[in-house]
RNA sequence: GAGGGCGUAGCUCAGAGGUAGAGCAACGGUCUUUUAAACCGUGGGCCGUGGGUUCAAUCCCCACCGCCCUCACCA
């Protein structure tokens, strides 16, 4: 009978029923296609026997779900109490703990079985244990339950705690509990999942396989917890200031638009969290932070996603010199709690971040690196044309910004703070009194990005209200309602002189957390919707 | 937005103008101390989608979709 089953294609009009290549007999079947009986063994079209349906795994596994039921086993328990943390317990082995009573929980990333035997590692949020099963130890009726239990699925087991005779420390089960049972498979045990795209879509799966995506993101999540902590030790308030804006402001980026119905108003998310709160700092609160996501309607790479974390603070009575001391401080206080020191590696490289930092002129560097003055717009194209960049239409600010990132930034490697960078490039910061045209401003680079940017904030209403308007493009943009006169109002109540900081939290955490790119430091980074595909996928 | 690369089984990857393979995972079997368990056996593929060339396309050509890289836009 066997001899005789070949490979053949699936008729189109049952091919939607699941049915794909299948073996067939020739000679065994000769009824009509029935479209009622797809449940048969066989399926016969136009004297074709095709096998049974294909059974996906996701289809194995509901299979063994049923089991479960019938078992009286809810492949989908409830609250299990009793269970602790599974590191506490490895580390706990010694001579004394020896055949001590322990119950964990966690997901079964492997399982060995050996008939009546079986050895599953179990892996909760702090670490993994070996859990022996045996037939004998757990009893007739609970091994049954247990021959439907799968690699994936969630799990609490009592166990007593001791060693296998290969020296590794094992949980000797006496009782388990199904949690819950996975309907899909785990990636693959040893080369885990690698498809980046799946990694960021499904990022569940990629925290399953790969420990190192785990690490990082709990990281990111105690560096921000430390900026906290270190900013409210400083007597900084967070606050939390609103995410849609009617006129977005605080910085020159696209932003995205959106509506309110009842209001019928158009609002833009906001690209910067600067304009409210300065408005804090003129309302009283003289040290205000807030940490939270801006975006922007910009191009996506390695080191841009659509949404991005800020911090942004200000100091009241403070100024530039204020705000370096505290991001020397801060950076270096988060790298010795992210990597131990104050050196370390990124990538290819190696990053210092050890206060005092190097200050150098923005125009200083310009000329060291690239040879050129910020005045000399001919001698500007050409260094640009120089590295192939297309200089039409670019103003003078623009084209000394694109040789200072082509020919400067590059170098920056070790924690750098620039200073003095053309009062144009920055409209909401005051000039330096020493250095006429230039603003009292820094960006700190680290690797060749920037991370921080800080400004001696401007606070005189009527020179900002200038700027702002000549950055608006004259009158005509201020009339359309793109200035904010709100803003401007709050400066004429009075604004402290102010220090003001903003870092930018992904960038560093990239650092940090010595990841190559921002999508490994963003849990969901923004990717193009799949659409009728997903969908249909399911 | 421009250029380049990639898309094959649940996962990681081979492959070649003649309708596809491996390892792991799955299913059945042997196995009560293994750890990438082993062994025997089985099933599984709209080869991203749609068109074109061809006797024949998963492979060649075109378009589209998605991801990655470089550039552009931009902190």
């Amino acid at each position: 009978m066997r001899g005789s089953l070949e490979r053949c294609f699936v008729p189109a009009p049952i091919r939607h029923l699941g049915f794909s290549q299948a073996r067939f007999d020739a000679t065994a079947c000769h009824q009509e296609y029935n479209p009622h009986l797809p449940q048969m063994g066989c399926i016969c079209y136009k004297g074709a026997v095709f096998g049974s349906p294909t059974m996906t795994e996701r289809e194995e596994r509901t299979k063994h779900l049923e089991a479960l039921r019938e078992l009286g086993v809810d492949p989908y328990g409830t609250r299990f109490d009793g269970a602790g943390p599974i590191a506490p317990v490895v580390a706990a082995y010694s001579v004394e703990t020896e055949g001590r009573q322990y119950t964990v929980a966690g997901r079964i990333t492997a399982l060995r079985s050996y008939g009546k035997a079986a050895f599953l590692d179990l892996r909760d949020a702090t670490g993994k244990i070996q859990i022996y099963a045996r037939k004998d130890d757990l009893g007739d009726t609970p091994w049954k339950t247990f021959q439907h239990v799968g690699i994936g699925d969630l799990l609490g087991v009592t166990g007593k705690l001791g060693k296998t005779k290969t020296g590794e420390i094992t949980l000797f089960s006496t009782r388990f509990t199904l949690l819950t049972k996975a309907l899909r498979p785990l990636p693959e045990k040893w080369h885990g999942l690698r498809d980046p795209e799946v990694r960021y879509r499904q990022r569940y799966l990629d925290l399953i396989a790969n420990p190192k995506v785990r690490e990082t993101f709990l990281r990111r999540s105690r560096l921000i917890t430390t900026t906290r902590a270190f900013l409210e030790a400083r007597g900084y308030v967070e606050v939390e200031t609103p995410m849609m804006h009617a006129i977005p402001g605080g910085a020159a980026a696209r932003p995205f638009v959106t509506h309110h119905n009842a209001l019928d108003a158009k609002l833009f998310l906001r690209i910067a969290l600067e304009i409210p709160l300065k408005k804090l700092l003129v309302g009283g609160f003289e040290r205000v932070y807030e940490i939270g996501r801006v975006f922007r309607n910009e191009g996506i790479d390695a080191n841009h996603n659509p949404e991005f974390t800020l911090l942004e603070l200000y100091h009241a009575y403070g100024d530039l010199r204020t705000m370096m001391d505290l991001t020397e401080a801060l950076v270096s206080h988060l790298a010795r709690e992210a990597t131990g020191g104050t050196r370390f590696p990124f990538g290819e490289r190696e990053i210092g971040v050890e206060p005092p930092w190097p200050r150098r002129d923005y125009l200083e560097l310009l000329r060291e690196h690239a040879g050129v003055g910020p005045k000399d717009e001919d001698a500007l194209r050409a260094k640009l044309r120089e590295r192939k960049v297309e200089t039409a239409g670019l103003s003078r600010v623009d084209l000394v910004d694109k040789v200072f990132s082509e020919y400067v930034e590059p170098h920056l490697q070790s924690a750098t703070f620039v200073t003095g960078h053309p009062v144009e490039m920055a409209p909401l910061c005051k000039e330096d009194p020493s250095r006429p045209g230039q603003a009292d401003r820094f960006e700190a680079y680290i690797a060749g990005m920037e991370i921080a940017n800080a400004y001696t904030e401007l606070n005189d209403p009527v020179e900002q209200r200038r700027r702002l308007v000549d950055q608006a493009g004259g009158d005509e943009m201020a009339r359309a309602g793109r200035l904010d006169e709100d803003f401007l109002r709050a400066l004429e109540t009075g604004m402290p002189p102010a220090g003001g900081l903003g870092i930018g939290m992904d960038r560093l955490v990239m650092i940090l957390t010595n990841s190559p790119t921002v999508r490994e430091v963003i849990l969901f980074p923004l990717l193009r919707d799949m659409g009728a595909a997903a969908e249909e996928e399911s």
